[in-house]
Formats: C-alpha cells, structure tokens, sequence
RNA sequence: GGGCGAUUAGCUCAGCUGGUUAGAGCGCUCCCCUCACACGGGAGAGGUCAAAGGUUCAAGUCCUUUAUCGCCCACCA
C-alpha cells in the first residue's frame, strides 16, 4: 500500500472536498424522531446580500465547535442556517446599483422594483450561504430559511394581525426619527448618536406691541422657520410677566405664544426656548400639552417645503446658513457660542436625522416588557456573560414603543388597508374584499413595510414552522442557546424573547452567550464599509479554515473583545501542521510495520475502537495509562470548558495535550517500541498509540473539523466509517485517570528537562552520550527510574545513570536539582563555570527570599491560628524542603567559587549568612 | 449625564469561586536541517500584576479612590 502523504499540510483541497461532501450527503439532516437529548440553535441570520467576514467567523465558529461537540456525545442536533432580507440595507445596496445603471429606482415602481431585489436576491443571496458551506458550518442547509420567504412571511402576518386585534400595535401620529437619505423612519436603535462640534444661536424674537424681546438659544436655526412658540420656566422671573404674550417670528412675520411649563431648565441658555413641535422630540411633547400647532417645515428628502416661506426648496443645512445670516442682517442675532452636542445620524448611510413628526405604526412594548425581565430574572434565561444582563434589564425597564413601519418597498409589507370612504383601517391576514367598517370597496393597502428586526424576533419560532404546530417545532423549540454579539441584544436578542414568550408561551431559549466584538492590530472595529473587514475565505485559503477557528476560539475568552493580527492564525497553521505531520509519522511507520508481516486487520482490532489502553508491558505500561490518563482529564477539561463557553480554555487545552502531551512525549517514548523485535510489543504499541491518536483526533473535530475529517479516514481501524463528525467524543473511564502514573512521567520528565539543560550550557554536542550520576533522598524514586532507565537515557540523551548515596556537590559536574532528586553530569571539557555560578546564585537569591518570607510567615502566631491547618502544614513541608535545597545551593556555589577565583571577594556565598 | 469593561513578560492576551516558584502564543537569545514536522526539535532570558489606600492570617484575584484607554445607553434646546 502507498500513502502518499505531503510533508505539509495544504489545506486547500481537502476542505473543498470535505465541505462539498458533508452538504451532499445530508450529514447534519436533523430528525425530530431521533433520539437522545436536544441540541438546537438557529444562527444569527446574515444578511442576505452580504458576505460574511471575520465577525461573523466569530460566532460561527462558537457555533460550530458547540454544535459538533453537542452532536458528537449523542445530543439529537439541529443547526438551522437561514438568511434576513435585511429592509434598508438590501434595499440601498440594489438602489445603488440600479443608479450605477443609471436608473433612479423610484421611476421604476413598487412591483417592478420588488423584481429587481428579488432577482438581485436569487443571485447575490447565495454568497453568504456558499462562504458557510466553504468553511463546513455543520448546518442542516435541508432547512434553510429566508426571513421573507412566503412561510416566514405568513407568520410574520400572524403575529402583527394578533399584535393589532389586541391593541398592541398602533397606528400614531408620533415623533421619528426620519433618514432623509433613505427616506424612511427609523428606530431609536438604529440612530446613532455622534459628538459633534457646533454652536449655540442666541436669537433675538420681539414681544408683540412692546419693546421687549425675547433671547432664544438653539442649535438648529433654521428651525425657527417652524416655531409655533416659545417657552418659559414658570417660576422664571426673568420672563414671568412676559407668559401669555405673543412673540413675532422673524422672517415668517407669524405671532407665536409665549407659555410656561416646567420642562424648561433655566440655567440653560438664556432659560427661553423656541418650540418647533414638528421637528424635536422635546417640542412635539410641550407643543401637545400648550396645544401649539405643528409646523412641518421640510421635505421627505431633508429640503425646506413650502411652509418655509422664503427658504422654500433650500436644502436644510443651507438653509440654517441662510437664515443665520438674515437673522445677522437685521440685527437679531445676539450672540454665537460654540457648543458640543449630541447628533443623531442614520447608522445605514451616516446621515443627519430629522425628527419629524409623521403617521407611523408602532408596537406597544410595556405588556410585554414583564414577563421577558422576569424569565431573565428567574434564570429560566441565562445570559452570559452576566453582566449583560444589568444592561438588558435597564433597557427592558426604560424601553418605549417601537417605531415598526418603514417607508421601504423591501420588507413585509403591512397587512392594513385604508378605507377611501370612510378611511378606517382594516388589518387582515388576507387581503380584504371590503372595509370593515363601512363595507366599501375602495381599500388601499398601507405602503409601508415592517422593520427588518419586527421579523427577526420571530427568528426562533418561525423557522421552524409556526403557527403550525410542526414536529421541528415541538422538539426544537425553545432552542438551547443563542450566540451572538453584544451589539445586537436590544435589536434582536430582547424583542426575540418578548415575541417569543407572547406567541409560543416559551422561551425562545435557554442561554444566551453574548460574544465580543473581533477588532484589527489598531483596536477598530472590523467593518467593511470601513475597510478594516478580512475576508475570511482569503484567510482560509492561505492558511486553512481549520487554523482559522482554531485562532478564534484561542482568543475567544467570554466578554472580552479580541484582536485579529496575522501572526496569531500562523500560530494555528503551525498547529495543523503538527497534527499532519503527527499523522504522517504515524503512516509512514505503520508501512514499514506492515512490511514487517503484521497486517492492518490485526491493528484494527476491536479493542482500539474501544480505546482500550494498557495492553503493553514493561516501561510501555507507564507512559500508556499515563496517556490515558491525560487524555481523561484534558477531556474532561474540555467538556467542563466548554459547557461554560470557555472556549479559550478548551482550545488550549486540546492544543497541549496534542503538541505537548502527545507529540513531544508520548510519541517520542514510543518510537523504538514501535519497532520492537518481539511482535507483541510492537503490535501493543501500535495500538496503543493509534487508539490515542484516533481519541485526540475526534477531541480536536470540533475545533478543526477538516483536518480530523481527513486524517480519521485514513486510520487502519476507522476504514470505511462515514465520518468523525458522527462519531463519539472522547468519553474516558473515569479508571483511566490515575494520578500515580502522572506523577511519575511528570518526574521522569522532569529529570529528562534537568539532563538536557545541563548538556545545553555545556553546549555538549548533541548527540553525544555521556553519564549521569543521581541521588534520590527516596527508594521509590529511585526504582521508578530504574524500571524506565531506557526512556530516560535515550530522551536525555545519557549513557547511563549511576546512582549516587549522597548529596552530590559540584566539584566535579554540572548539577541540576529538585527536593526529589539530584542529578549531575560530569565532565572534564566544555563546562561553563561562571554560567553554573550565575545560574546558582540567581537560585541562591531566589530560595533565599522564599525561605525568609516562609519563615516569617510560619512565625505569625495569627496566622497559625486562623488559617487552615492544610495550608500551614503545606507550608511546613515546602519550607523544609526550600530550606534543604537552600543549603544545598550555598554548598554548591560555594565549592564552584573556590574553584573558579579562590580570590575574588564577590564569590562569598549565602545572602543569610 | 448614566452604565459597563480594561490596565499582568517587548507584543497580543489567559489567570473561574483569594492559599506553594503568576501562565500561553508570538517575538528575543543559544544549540540542532537527529530517518513526522525548520510551519520543526532542545534549552533559556524576560513580570515590584497601572498608582495609592483598605479588608484579610493571606490579594494579580475582594473593597475604595485616582490616572489612562475603550465600549454601550441617553429627546435637555
């Protein structure tokens, strides 16, 4: 048999091929009437015209190892993929690209323009939905969803239908926030607020038939345009004989009142404020309790109308200049002030919102603000990291209607129909025949469309079949978790919850884990339209998928934002490297083995699926059950890890248990057995090292799931099998775990490190020989080193080990110790004195500070009294132990001083004398 | 104006419920192209845990204040 194996790992072809076969053949097709425990989640819905970039890799990947891991210990698994239609987004994206064709999008009509985003849709729509297949998201893509598909699109009816007939969504007359550029109302949410640098215009208004003026201080002049007032403190003496009076507007030669409320704050400005109750949220609400008319003064797309009078047609920031300067022209300009302030800007194109007073619809959220607190409140939802959920409770209390409608043709549309006759409404989950109230014919539907997050919170529910009470819903609703960005728990996460306990009676799920944010070496946020995204296809196609979820969940620790630099995914690169050249060591040998007459069927015996370890004699049975063992606890590192959401810990653990554990001991103590003359001992050792390697394998598919994927099929025992990702995770006996065997590789070990670092600053040719003399204060340890002399020797590279009866000094070698043992390499040529010296003396300080600090401790009666006697009888031994080596040190350096300059007054020994 | 978080090795970050000598990756130094891997092996150097107080027998870990830097929320003109 030939295995031609690269000596590195390319990822490129063999993700291609996996990604495509996994989607093929159906492998993560979820079954309802499966067994076991559920595992369900739906993704964040990308959106739809979009592709995906490294913050998305984020959450996928948390996703994916989650999904797999679940998957793999027998959980009855659903990952649904899906996409969002994403309203103003979608809508601007296939606008801008119609204007590049030189079409003015408007010109084409609703229906006609519905047909360009759809198509735009068919063809773009994919991206996202091919890049998750690319990078083998373990979705179910039998049950991908769309938010404006006609299925979701039904529910999404439902629900505002249910929402109306109880008297929870409104049709108002109300303040928004309007986005002249897009030319729609927008949420709170979707504002966003910048500092920005402007002034303050102190504005002169003359009190009608008197002398008098009144000084008004605004940010926004060319608003005066639309004053249908001015207000005062009550309590204001400056203006109290003033209230009731009438103000004339400049310009628009209007009279306007003078009334009094208490919202007005008097140490700001000059404590008079205009009132525009058309355009500012404050002065919608006064104008309606002093009944002063509003007074749009603008356009849809931000121009000053027609009831600007002269202003009419300007743009409103040329107007603000125009005014000002009139307003300077006639002398009624008091004063400017610089000033800072608050603007709220559109966070689709940036532009300067207007608050604009309109008819919108909107839902109301107090009823359902109540029981969505108390599910968090209970834990019946958790949400991690917990911090979060202080800000979602503060939200959750403060929160006010939603402005739902927008003023798009890309969305669901709002089932409501306005009556020509007698202009009643009549919401309706079907399209009407006839008004409701009055029975006419002449019904129009409403041209507004529902906010794109209005779907999204229906996410959970709605993919998987309500209203109807499907199979899918009943067992995979409510979901286990959520996973998303911390960005998006107002948005999406908190209205999810809300209309899921309103319409499903449930929770949409279990847990929410909120995750950071991924930002470049310079600490920005990643985002395409800033030009700071990475393409994460460009990244997998340099370095491969694998190394790139495994460089996520490194650097995933829960609630922390994470920097992506360069050098972080070669660092994982290097580690799938590792695992292939592992494997490749394993084949290439295994060849030989075989050519030595014993053949594959005997190594896939049944014993190495079950794993079953030990089967080895000699010093092979102490490095197996201390594999074993490791592989028992690091599992269940993981699992505990991951089970908590910590991902770093789990991606850190599996990478040293893998590098460290497995590669740089384990196969390294088993290379000669693996060739050993008698053929039980090789075979045994074979298995055993295939056994592991085919455990470490499924304990890494979570977090690479290619390079497992293709390395598990080529084992001998694994011939034929469909694929890790249907296989077990790593579930050791808890006999498996035996502290002992640890304890004894880790000193063997620690002797192999001391050898080596002697031979190092001897700098003694690599891969000479020498002896070695050991003194071990205990029998035991002695013994052990005797039963794996072979190991030592040829992983320190000795000859052989003398054993010594007494402390060993340094007049003659290098030595290295610990309070379990003392080892000394003697020899004539190459030693380093003032190296071993410097070396004993930084020692020398260093125990001579623990020492002192011990004793003082161990000498404060408080502490002998209060703490607990483990830890004081801990600290006992340890002090005695430091104190040994202490002394052992000072005797050490002081023979290596005598030696090297009998003279020199420096090389006195001992810092306590 | 509120709220949240950060400050630990040259860099990027771990360090959960306080208890031996504070860890990792990268970078750096030295040795080695040893028949899996130079995307590698071996051995090292490097930290008064932002500052000051406090709680405690014991603080990187808990509390307070300060400084610096982030983020989120917020209708005061």
């Amino acid at each position: 048999m030939t295995r031609e194996i690269p000596k590195a790992y390319e990822p490129q072809q063999i993700e291609q091929h996996w990604a495509r076969a996994w989607v093929e053949q159906q492998l993560f097709r979820a079954d309802p009437s499966a067994p076991g425990p559920v595992f369900s989640i739906v993704i964040p819905p990308p959106n739809v015209t979009g592709s995906l970039h490294i913050g998305h890799m984020l959450d996928h990947t948390e996703i994916d190892i989650l999904t797999r891991w679940h998957r793999m210990r027998g959980f009855n698994t659903l990952y649904l993929p899906g996409t969002d239609h994403a309203g103003i987004s979608t809508q601007r994206v296939v606008g801008r690209k119609l204007a590049e064709q030189g079409i003015d999008y408007r010109t084409l009509g609703r229906d006609e323009f519905e047909r360009r985003v759809w198509k735009w849709k068919e063809e773009s729509g994919g991206t996202i939905t091919e890049q998750m297949r690319q990078i083998g998201e373990s979705c179910d893509w039998t049950r991908e969803r769309f938010t404006l598909s006609p299925e979701l699109s039904r529910a999404v009816t439902e629900v505002f239908v249910r929402l109306y007939e109880e008297g929870l969504i409104y049709r108002a007359h109300y303040m928004v926030n309007w986005c002249p550029q897009c030319q729609t109302a927008i949420s709170d949410l979707e504002t966003i607020h910048e500092e920005r640098r402007g002034n303050l215009w102190y504005i002169r208004y003359p009190v009608v038939d008197s002398s008098e003026s009144v000084v008004v201080a605004t940010t926004r002049p060319e608003t005066m345009l639309g004053d249908t007032g001015v207000a005062v403190h009550p309590e204001d003496e400056r203006y109290k004989h003033l209230i009731g009076k009438r103000l004339r507007l400049p310009f628009m030669n209007r009279e306007i009142p003078i009334v009094s409320d208490t919202f007005v704050d008097r140490e700001f400005g000059t404590g008079a404020v205009k009132v525009t109750p058309a355009h500012d949220p404050n002065d919608f609400a006064l104008g309606k309790r002093h009944n002063l008319p509003e007074l749009d003064v603008m356009t849809d797309d931000g121009h000053m109308s027609a009831a600007a009078g002269p202003y009419s047609g300007l743009d409103r920031f040329a107007a603000r200049k125009r005014v000002v300067e009139d307003l300077q022209g006639q002398g009624l300009l008091e004063r400017v002030v610089e000033h800072t302030h608050a603007v709220g800007t559109c966070e689709r194109c940036m532009t300067v919102i207007e608050p604009r007073a309109s008819n919108q619809w909107f839902c109301r959220m107090k009823p359902l603000v109540e029981p969505a607190i108390a599910v968090v409140e209970s834990g019946e939802i958790q949400i991690i990291p917990e911090n979060r959920r202080t800000v979602y409770f503060e939200w959750m209390r403060n929160i006010r209607d939603w402005c739902i409608s927008r003023q798009l043709w890309w969305g669901h549309r709002i089932p409501a129909w306005h009556c020509a006759d007698c202009a009643e409404i009549t919401v309706a989950r079907e399209s009407p025949a006839k008004c409701a109230t009055c029975g006419s014919s002449k019904l129009q539907q409403d041209p507004d469309v529902l906010d794109t997050w209005f779907s999204s919170a229906l996410w959970p529910f709605s993919t998987l079949g309500w209203p109807d009470d499907t199979p899918d819903l009943r067992k995979y609703y409510p979901t286990s978790l959520l996973i998303t960005g911390y960005e998006i728990i107002f948005f999406w996460v908190a209205r999810m919850i809300m209309m899921g306990l309103k319409f499903t009676g449930k929770v949409p799920f279990h847990h929410v884990y909120m995750h950071a944010i991924v930002r470049t070496a310079d600490g920005q946020k990643m985002s395409k339209s800033k030009g700071t995204g990475i393409d994460p296809v460009d990244i997998n196609r340099k370095y491969g998928t694998d190394a790139m979820r495994f460089t996520l969940a490194l650097m995933a620790a829960p609630g922390k934002d994470l920097i992506w630099t360069e050098d972080k995914i070669e660092s994982s690169r290097n580690f799938a490297n590792k695992i292939w050249n592992a494997a490749r060591f394993l084949f290439l040998n295994l060849e030989k083995f075989e050519a030595t007459g014993v053949s594959i069927e005997q190594l896939a015996a049944p014993e190495i699926r079950a794993a079953a370890p030990y089967s080895a004699g000699g010093d092979l049975k102490l490095i197996n059950c201390w594999i074993f063992s490791r592989l028992a606890h690091v599992t269940a590192q993981v699992n505990d890890s991951l089970e908590q959401y910590r991902f770093h810990e789990a991606a850190h653990q599996v990478y040293h248990f893998f590098w460290g554990d497995f590669c740089d001991w384990y196969i390294e103590w088993m290379k000669p057995h693996l060739s050993d003359s008698d053929r039980s001992i090789a075979t045994a050792a074979w298995r055993n090292l295939f056994a592991v390697f085919d455990a470490a394998l499924r304990l890494l598919h979570p977090f690479m799931p290619f390079i497992t994927e293709e390395l598990w099929h080529k084992l001998p025992q694994r011939a034929g099998a469909k694929s890790i990702a249907l296989e077990q995770f790593p579930a050791p006996q808890p006999s498996w775990i035996q502290e002992p065997a640890e304890e004894q590789v880790a000193l063997l070990q620690e002797i192999i490190v001391a050898a080596r670092n002697i031979r190092a600053e001897m700098k003694l040719e690599s891969k000479r020989r020498v002896a070695a003399e050991l003194f071990t204060p205990e029998e035991e340890t002695r013994k052990l080193i005797e039963a794996n002399l072979a190991p030592v020797l040829r992983l320190a590279t000795l000859s052989n080990i003398q054993f010594a009866t007494a402390h060993l000094d340094t007049a003659s070698g290098a030595v290295r110790s610990t309070p379990k043992f003392e080892l000394r390499i003697s020899a004539d040529e190459g030693r380093d004195l003032p190296a071993e010296i410097a070396k004993l003396r930084k020692e020398r300080e260093r125990l001579a500070r623990d020492v002192q600090s011990k004793t003082t401790r161990l000498a404060d009666q408080t502490f002998r009294n209060r703490a607990p006697a483990e830890i004081v009888r801990d600290l006992e031994t340890t002090l005695a132990e430091r104190s040994a080596e202490y002394q052992q040190v000072l005797a050490r350096l002081a023979q290596l001083e005598k030696n090297l300059r009998p003279s020199d007054p420096g090389a006195s020994a001992g810092a306590l004398g």
